[in-house]
DNA sequence: ATCGTGAATGGGAAAGATTATCATAAACTT
DNA sequence: AAGTTTATGATAATCTTTCCCATTCACGAT
């Protein structure tokens, strides 16, 4: 339950975060939400929450590891839920459908590149932007 | 010559755009600079150049493939100048020293999964980050 | 070299995203 | 229940980038 899930990541159990990890969690199909998206969606289903509630929750969220930010092209933040195991993103530049992937033998050669550099590897940023097979017909 | 750089990008040569890309051509040691670290240094060499101007002509050369921008995590934009073969980043995290790699192995393996998902691959953004050997050393 | 005209520039205002402030409210402790 | 600590929400402030627009500049034609 999102309520452990606070516990564990040492923080309070508060209203506010209790709905914002609720909406992430329901909103796993419409996944990489921004803050403001989270804001209004929260305004939308009667919370009383305030956008900066809604910015320093994500962001101690992202630092116990329950979500992950992503800086896509646009520039502002994104979130989504941490899953368990990892994955990366393939974005189309059209319609901004995301589709993600794992894939473990580039996974293994960052590690490769940052030793040979001499790099302890802490974290990565990967991402593909292409035209996605909608977008290409309609073209 | 940056003068013939500028006209073939298909832009006219003014002092602005000279000026920018000079002291992009200068500064390959100092490599990823904003548009204010960009705009701050043409200042403090006596040249009397907008910020606007700046930004905007960073958009024009990246547009002209002239240059690339870079997100690192800070959110705001880097530059550097256009290098014949693409490279990808190791930054790291504690003295943002960053090391500059290209493998084709990940290259091809982009490829591929743009492909397997359908969608034509149009760019990339990859980023490892990590602690380099003389920050690890410290600790 | 001078002119004319469309393109480029610079300064400041505006926008968009995120963070800082701080009085008030909610949690925990006791 | 009272006191102490921490979180919240409204708003102001910050930071980066873009927009606006009057003025200046570049360059092909004269
Ligand atoms: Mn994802
Ligand atoms: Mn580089
Ligand atoms: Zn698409
Ligand atoms: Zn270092």
């Amino acid at each position: 339950m999102s309520n452990q899930s606070i516990r564990n990541a040492g923080l309070k159990v508060t209203l506010p975060r209790l709905k914002v990890l609720q909406l992430l969690e329901e909103e796993s199909s419409k996944r990489h939400m921004s803050a403001e998206d989270l804001y209004k969606a929260l305004l939308e289903a009667g919370e009383e929450i305030g956008l900066a509630t809604v910015y320093r929750v994500l962001t101690q969220f992202e630092g116990a590891g329950l979500v992950v930010r992503h800086h896509f092209e646009s520039g502002h933040s994104v979130f989504e839920l941490s899953d368990d195991d990892h994955h990366d993103h393939l974005v189309c530049i059209k319609c901004g459908k995301i589709e993600e992937f794992a894939d473990p033998l580039i996974e293994q050669r960052q590690e490769e590149i940052a030793a040979k550099a001499g790099y302890e590897l802490t974290d990565h940023s990967f991402y593909l932007y292409g035209i996605c097979g909608d977008c290409g017909k309609k073209k």
